[in-house]
RNA sequence: GGUGUGGUAGUUCAGCUUGGUUAGAAUACCGGCCUGUCACGCCGGGGGUCGCGGGUUCGAGCCCCGUCCACACCGCCA
């Protein structure tokens, strides 16, 4: 028996037991005539004790010991004479008799403590030590227990969690699949699940009314701090239900994770709010509702006073910045320098400064009267000292730069506090969008979305109007879920593939599957989708998913620890009919 | 595909604006001292292809060009 008790759980009640402990060396302390060990494992820390007087020799052993050796530790509790209130076994310590090295350990590339001094890419290549360290091990402790929780809240409610296949069919629509080839059918692939959307469909026709999974998804496109090519969703789908079932089920699946991992009740409804309003109040389809700063339209105040920039644009709108009008020339610099760099993508900034003392600073007093900008702080609810901060221009660009903007302000003002969750529902978006490049419409949720009733008849005359059944959970500016109401007629389903610029025959042979499905039963159906990473990492208090995944890939995909994607042997490409073709890039 | 930031000791960084003796600090590591530490303390020591390649120069960690890598963002992500 290695041991008897963890690092973590022996307390003043257990002084005098005999114990036998292991774990690994956190850190040692040698006094000279007596050597203390941290021992650390999952649990937690206990303090081993090595005296001269009472055993020389081992106390010589102990000091041998380097940080991240595997020991085996016996010994009696005993009370410590100094305890230490930081920790949980801080009351006692264990006088060691018999002390057995398991297994050595190199230096390690980086001190595996709270705050490491490690960089990001060395963690990466040594992640089974990072792994260690506290900060992790509570995020993947966190991440079983949102994960937890969900089936239990699942299994409540007569939710059936059902495996879909891995290996499925590439489709035109959506992200880049990855893919594999198969051996036994040369020259053909293998697609791996961007979702199980049309499989959970399928299980909707088949019968089994609610549905979830939490799965592993895969797309192949290029990542981001929220962003990896295989991440985790918490895919559901419901029969017989309208959005408002839906949003009611799933708002309670939140709830019950706020509740019982982070003991936050929320009694109140999730607010809702339509694509456009949330575009034009917050300038993107993720609001942070964790504060105001709406965005008000100034576009008919602007227009007609002879400054060129407000009268060419199609759109002004304006943030109001609470107790900022004290902001120097310098701060004023850094906000314009924000909105014009090209991420961005503003042509400039307009500010109005409405002073303490109730007077109006502003660079357009050319152009407008202190009157005329009376009217806007009024429109924007200013008070004194606040600022006003304009963008003018096309409407698109300049509501996604205020938007921009409004959290960058957040961001500046303190207001976007992690411990603080603010959820709520965006409805109504879009069915469709517009792509000039390729001069089609594509789904902006996916092509088994159906449209509102209403606007049906819009799908022939002005498909860009159609609005979807379509919905999203956003949490403090982070998307952390989305779905819909399906298409589960055969005839409304052609159509949309059709508005989307498939022929007959290509919709058949690349859905066909599932509208033969439709054929036989399938009743009215819908679901939703939630990141499982996203949502523990908004938990955890993270900003990149990667701090709540064991094992994830670098901004290129690559996982530096097993040296991945790699080469495969020609024996390998010949058996599987695949010739590699060198790129341009290699022969130059 | 694009923009930005960074790459110097095992590690995290300073040094670069203004090129010039032996490239520093902290931490980690090694050795010594120390009987109540818990970020132990004190003394000493070892440790560098300044990412890589080219250029400018009498001279490059520092300036210029290219390239690779990491991170953030834009495009992309139904």
């Amino acid at each position: 028996m290695y041991r008897t008790h963890t690092c973590g759980e022996l307390r003043l009640a257990d002084t005098g037991k005999k114990v036998r402990l292991s774990g690994w060396v956190q850190r040692s302390r040698d006094l000279g005539g007596m050597t203390f060990i941290d021992l650390r494992d999952r649990y937690g820390i206990t303090q081993l004790v090595f005296n001269m007087n009472s055993n020389a020799d081992l106390c010589r052993e102990a000091r041998k010991l380097g940080r991240e050796f595997v020991i085996q530790a016996e010994g009696e509790v005993a009370e410590r004479s100094n305890k230490n209130p930081n920790l949980p076994t801080g009351d006692i310590e264990i006088l060691v008799n018999v002390l057995t090295v398991l297994n050595p350990s190199v230096t390690p590339p980086f001190t595996i403590e709270n705050e490491t001094d490690g960089g990001e890419e060395l963690r990466m290549k040594y992640r089974y030590l990072d792994l260690r360290r506290n900060p992790l091990r509570n995020n993947l402790l966190l991440r079983h227990r949102m994960a937890f929780e969900t089936r239990s809240y699942f299994d409540s409610n007569h939710f059936v969690e059902i495996e879909t296949p891995v290996l499925i069919k590439s489709t035109p629509e959506g992200a880049r699949d990855f893919v594999v080839p198969s051996r036994v059918n040369p020259g053909q692939f293998y697609a791996l699940p961007q979702s199980p959307q049309t499989f959970k469909q399928l299980l909707m026709v088949a019968g089994y009314d609610r549905y979830f999974q939490i799965v592993k998804c895969f797309r192949d496109e290029d990542l981001r701090a929220d962003r990896q090519p295989e991440f985790t969703q918490i895919d559901c789908e419901m029969s017989f239900v309208h959005q408002d079932d839906i949003l009611e089920m799933f708002e309670g699946l939140i709830k019950h994770l706020f509740y019982k991992i982070l003991g936050i009740r929320m009694d109140q409804p999730f607010p809702r709010l339509t694509f456009t309003d949330a575009v034009e109040s917050y300038g993107n389809d993720k609001p942070d509702l964790r504060f105001g700063m709406k965005i008000h339209d100034l576009t008919s105040l602007v227009k007609g006073k002879g400054f060129s920039v407000t009268d060419a644009a199609e759109y002004a709108g304006c943030l109001c910045a609470d107790g900022c009008a004290s902001y120097s020339r310098k701060q004023l610099d850094e906000l314009t320098e924000f909105v014009k760099k090209p991420q961005t993508g503003a042509k400039g900034l307009i500010t109005v400064r409405y002073e303490n003392d109730g007077s109006i600073r502003t660079t357009l007093d050319r152009y407008f009267t202190q009157e005329e900008l009376k009217i806007w702080l009024k429109k924007c609810g200013a008070k004194a000292g606040d600022l006003l901060l304009i963008i003018a221009g096309e409407k698109a660009a300049s509501l996604k730069a205020l938007g921009e903007l409004r959290l960058e302000m957040g961001n500046r003002l303190g207001l976007r506090n992690k411990k603080i969750f603010k959820p709520l529902w965006i409805t109504d978006f879009p069915l469709l969008e517009w792509d000039g490049e390729t001069r089609r419409y594509y789904a902006m949720h996916h092509p088994f979305t159906s449209p509102k009733t209403e606007d049906v008849g819009l799908l022939d005359t002005d498909p860009a109007r159609v609005r979807a059944n379509a919905y999203d959970c956003v949490i403090n500016g982070v998307e952390t879920g989305g779905g819909s109401i399906r298409i589960h007629d055969e005839e409304l389903q052609k159509k949309m593939f059709s508005v989307l610029g498939f022929s007959p025959e290509e919709a058949e042979r690349q859905f066909g599957f599932l509208m033969h499905a439709f054929r036989y039963g399938a009743p009215p159906h819908g679901g939703i989708a939630f990141g499982l990473d996203r949502l523990t990492s908004l938990f955890a208090g993270e900003e990149s998913i990667r701090e709540v995944i064991a094992f994830p890939k670098n901004n290129m995909a690559r996982d530096v620890m097993i040296d991945t994607p790699a080469e495969i042997s020609d024996e390998q490409l010949k058996e599987l009919s695949i010739r590699i073709i060198p790129s341009s890039k290699d022969n130059s």
